[in-house]
Parts: C-alpha cells; sequence; structure tokens
DNA sequence: ATGACGGTGTGGCACCGA
C-alpha cells in the first residue's frame, strides 16, 4: 500500500500534473493541500475517472485539502475540532486496508511569516491544538499517519542553508518544538526510517533557479504511528514533478507500506 | 536589505506563499 501528499498550489491549474502523477504512481490514497478552489469548484468527475473517491475542504483563494482514496474514506473530518479557525487546512479521514481500518490526517500547517508576527502566533496556536487533537485520534485510531505541508524544516539537514536560515521562519526553535511535540506522542518520521540521498528536500523556491540549484527545504512530512513502523517499506520525494513545465513548488511524497 | 516566481482576485496592481 502506497499514500502520498503533494501541496499542489491551485488545483486548478495542476489537475493535469495531479492525473499524470496519479496514472504513473496508482496510490492508496494522496493528500493534497493549497486546492486554493472551493469545494463547488473541486475536479470530483476527473478524479473519480481517474478510480477515486475524493473528499475535499476547500477554500477561495488560499489553503484546501483533499483525500483522494482508491478505497471509500469514512469518518471525514474537517479542521480541528474545538478550534475556531477560518482557514480550511485540515481533512482526516478512515480508509479500510487488508490490515484493518487506518486513521488518514491530512494538513496544511500554517506558513507563519516570520517570528514575533501574528501569522506566527496563529502558527504556534494552531500548532498547539493539533498536538492536542492528534494526542485523541491516536488513542482512538492506533493505525494512523499524519501527512501534509508541515511547514516545518525540523533538523538543519532538512535546509539548504541552515546557518544563513537559522531562527527564520521554518527554522525556529518553537517550531522545531512543536514537530518533536507530535514525534514524542509516539509518531515517526517515515522518511528519516531509511538511508537518503544528502540534501534531500519537498520544496524549491521558484525565485532564483532554486530547484535547479536544489536551495530546498523538507518541509512535506509522513509520520507514522508506532503500531505501523514494522509494515514501513520505504519512503522518498519524487522529485520529477518539479521539472514538469508549470510546476507546483513543492514535490509529492511517498510511504510504502506492506 | 530587497527582490527574485507563481497563483489569485478583480486589477492595472497587492497580497501571500516559504
Amino acid at each position: 500500500m502506497r499514500i502520498a501528499t503533494w501541496n499542489v498550489n491551485s488545483l486548478s491549474v495542476r489537475l493535469p500534473q495531479v492525473l499524470a502523477w496519479l496514472q504513473a504512481n496508482p496510490v492508496d490514497a494522496l493528500a493534497l493541500q493549497e486546492l486554493k478552489l472551493t469545494d463547488d469548484k473541486f475536479p470530483l468527475q476527473a478524479l473519480q475517472e481517474a478510480g477515486y473517491h475524493a473528499v475535499s475542504h476547500g477554500q477561495k483563494t488560499y489553503n484546501g485539502v483533499a483525500w483522494l482514496t482508491r478505497t471509500p474514506a469514512s469518518e471525514v473530518v474537517r479542521n480541528i475540532p474545538g478550534l475556531d479557525d477560518d482557514q480550511a487546512r485540515i481533512i482526516a479521514v478512515t480508509m479500510d486496508t487488508p490490515s484493518g481500518p487506518m486513521r488518514l490526517i491530512n494538513g496544511y500547517f500554517v506558513n507563519g511569516q516570520a517570528p514575533g508576527t501574528d501569522k506566527f502566533a496563529y502558527k504556534m496556536r494552531w500548532l498547539q491544538a493539533l498536538q492536542d487533537w492528534v494526542r485523541s485520534e491516536m488513542a482512538a485510531h492506533p493505525h494512523l499517519v499524519l501527512v501534509g505541508d508541515f511547514n516545518v524544516a525540523p533538523e538543519d539537514r532538512d535546509s539548504y542553508d541552515p546557518v544563513g536560515l537559522k531562527d527564520t521562519i521554518h527554522h525556529t526553535v518553537e517550531e522545531r518544538a512543536h514537530f518533536q511535540a507530535l514525534l514524542d506522542l509516539g509518531l515517526i518520521d517515515a522518511f528519516r526510517m531509511f538511508e537518503q540521498p544528502e540534501k534531500s528536500y519537498s520544496w524549491w523556491d521558484y525565485r532564483m533557479l532554486g530547484f535547479q540549484k536544489n536551495r530546498g527545504l523538507r518541509i512535506d512530512h509522513i509520520l507514522v504511528s508506532a503500531a505501523l513502523r514494522g509494515s514501513v517499506t520505504a519512503c522518498s520525494v519524487d522529485r520529477l514533478p518539479r521539472k514538469n513545465p508549470q510546476p507546483s513548488d513543492h514535490a509529492p511524497v511517498v510511504v510504502t507500506l506492506d
């Protein structure tokens, strides 16, 4: 079984690439972020014709998340329960698998702009609410995967310039502590379970030849619960879509489970 | 220090992303 996450930076623009990628990579579930469209504009039919069920939590202009699944999804939750949030950043579903139900949480985490700003304070509040909610989700669902665009580079090796960017957004002690707190709940960073190429990233700035120079960040993650750890056999970034004409600035991350 | 690129909205640019 394969599960993937991809920040597509506008599903309207990227739909042909998503369909092409799914044809080449027929994963069992794909989490999308930054749809930048409302649910009434969600391309449900095209995705169904590609063989996927889909549930979305859309929003105009910004944010928006969705799950595409091979089998129908149930127990759909949109946004963090109890958090008053006008931004569409979370969608969670349960998917039946051969080894039982699996809880799939997809997040488009807050960017945060810069430490000291209102947006950074919102990021901290949001991360705390997420942590509290994920804790309860894990108690209810032993087989759980938390994926998405975390907007956090967990360690120095996840950044092309950890010295120059020290304490800037994605690199702050506070953001990294929140990422660590998710690991402390018992989640495991699937990507780091395996040997990886040095300077592995999932996002590259559109500007200044960021991708060509591999000036990127690893901010898109797949975390798995302890009960799933033994079944994870691979996890990697697929850089190919970043080479497309009109690419998203993010590349998909894929995990394989037995 | 700033902007660089790309997407969106309703515009002649501003805002946001990371």
